[in-house]
Formats: structure tokens, C-alpha cells, sequence
DNA sequence: CGAGTAGTTGAAGTTAACTTCACATTCGCC
DNA sequence: GGCGAATGTGAAGTTAACTTCAACTACTCG
């Protein structure tokens, strides 16, 4: 096997060296040391940094990047099987991401054809009904909508 | 016009009552104060916050949020025109934002279908091409991918 | 062998968006 | 008038993910 500095990391995949020091602390990555007291990094590293970014990408933190990346070995090439694994439960999180940002869309997409100054049913400004208190249902997050809503307070 | 007091709009827009004092540090809101200093908003400030959590829903910062609402009066209902110029950008941005997060899941997809350990035109693990130097290409970012690639350094 | 580039460390700095604290004042209500 | 809840302020703390710094040490190349 040969080695990488952590300059060669971090200049192939794009990363600072900084960076890479600061993976290495919370364990995403690893090295060996040489004589003089260099890290030395894996080849597998480079697939490491990319899944780690990949994996930002998809919206992950570092600490669920940790745990995911436990299950690879450090120092050598990921089977298939391990990366399917984590693509595939990537692929779910990006899907109800993006499930996620199309329900938000549409509301704002309903909202703009209503003009939402007044709606009750606007779920993107009255998110989990935070308001009232009164016990009146649905208040009118956006604030007064004249008279009929000033007069509730 | 009724004035409401910082724990009413904190309650009535579920906004903690130090992150309104915290938005109006920075602008985003405003309050005119009683004679023992007590801050009071106008009723339209309900209208603004809940339009900050809906902007930050759609991924805006505070600071692109203030630059938003500044074209809105602080003290009176946003007309609809202000609101469907707010919430037309938005929704554009939204859209950016769920293509990007589906072209990211479509290249998973084809990532999982190939395996995706040597395959050069990965996209999501060769971002940019921030690899090599060496002027051949791609390069596997994600590392050796046996014999072929080794041999390249 | 000497210059210059690359790498090492721990600590502190950065940005965003708030929260928490300590302590003083004010409000609303009986 | 008095009491407890609500507010006010400025400063410091928090979390994530890094970057920057200072002071060294190690490599690499001509």
C-alpha cells in the first residue's frame, strides 16, 4: 500500500489540510505517523473524503458521518455492499428532503394564487398552530387581518 | 393601532421572547418603547416573524431576511403586492434548491446502480474535478480502485 | 548543505442564530 | 401598597465545522 501526505489528501480531493486535521480529531478519518511525525494517510482516505462530502451534501453532520463511516474499515476500499448501504439510506434522507421542500412549495405556491394575507389554512404561516391560546383554533400568525382578527385580542 | 408586548408576540408567533429582542438587534423588527422602557410592537410585527420563519424555512439567513423585509413597513400590513413579490422569490429559490437536491439523488440512484467504486463519471464523488493535477482527467476520487488507479501515481 | 516548502500542535478566532445569566426595573392585579 | 410575573440590558455561552496563528520541525531539491 503506499501513502498519502496530507497534502496530496487534501489537494486530490479538495479538502483543506486544515480540515482533514479536524476530521482526523473526530475520528472520520485516520494515519499512520511517519519517523518524523507526519501523517501518513491511506489511500482509502480519498474514498473517505468523498463520501464525507457526499454525505454533507446530503445533509448529514459530522458526528452522523462518524457513525456511519464506523462501519467501514479505515485503510482499505469499501465492498459494494458497503456502499450501498449508505447510498441507499442517503438516497432515503435526500427523498424526504426534497419531499420536504415540495410540500413547502406548494403551500407557498397556494399561498401566492390566495394572496394569503387572511388564510386560515396556510400551513407555512401558522406552522404546528404555536399561536393563540384563546383555544379558537387556528389564529392569524401573519397578524391582524382587519377588524374580524383585531377584535380577538 | 394596538400594541402588543414582547411575550404576547412571542407567544402568538411561538418565537422565543430572546430571539425577537435578537432580530430587532438586528433590524428585523421594531419597537417603540413604553414610558418604563418596555418594548411594544405594532400588531404587523406578527406578519413579519412569521414571514422570517417562513424565509428561513426556505433556507434565507437573517441578514438576507432583513434586506427583504426592509421594503415592507414595519408598522402596517404588508399589501398583497409585497407579499406575492416575497413570496414569488422565494418559492424560485425553493425550486433551485429541490432541483439541486434531485439531480444530487438521480446521481445517487446511478451511483448505487453501478456501484459506483470506479466510476469516473461519478459527479457527486468527483465535485468539480478538484482532484488531480496530474492533466489526465478525472481521477477516482474516491481513491484507489484496485491495480488500474494505483498505478497512476 | 542550505533554502524553501510542507507539516505539527494546541489554542484561539469565526459565523450564524440564538440562549442563558445576573441583576435591575416595571407591570398587572388584589 | 405590595407581590409575583414579565421585561430590560449587556455580556458571555453554545454548536457546527472549520480556519488562523505562532512557533517549531521535517522534507525535498538544486
Amino acid at each position: 500500500m503506499d501513502w498519502l501526505t496530507i497534502g496530496e489528501v487534501a489537494s486530490r480531493s479538495g479538502v483543506a489540510t486544515s480540515a482533514l486535521r479536524f476530521y482526523e480529531t473526530k475520528g472520520l478519518i485516520a494515519s499512520e505517523r511517519t519517523d518524523g511525525n507526519q501523517r501518513r494517510y491511506p489511500r482509502a482516505t480519498l474514498r473517505r473524503v468523498a463520501l464525507i462530502r457526499a454525505g454533507q451534501e446530503v445533509g448529514l453532520s459530522l458526528a452522523e458521518l462518524a457513525e456511519a463511516l464506523e462501519t467501514l474499515p479505515h485503510d482499505k476500499t469499501p465492498t459494494k455492499a458497503d456502499w450501498e448501504r449508505l447510498s441507499r439510506s442517503w438516497r432515503t434522507r435526500l427523498e424526504a428532503q426534497i419531499a420536504e421542500l415540495v410540500g413547502l412549495r406548494d403551500e407557498l405556491t397556494d399561498c401566492i394564487g390566495c394572496g394569503c394575507l387572511s388564510l386560515k389554512s396556510c400551513a407555512i404561516f401558522n406552522p404546528g398552530d404555536a399561536a393563540s391560546g384563546l383555544g379558537t383554533g387556528p389564529r392569524y400568525l401573519l397578524g391582524d387581518s382587519r377588524e374580524a382578527v383585531a377584535a380577538d385580542s
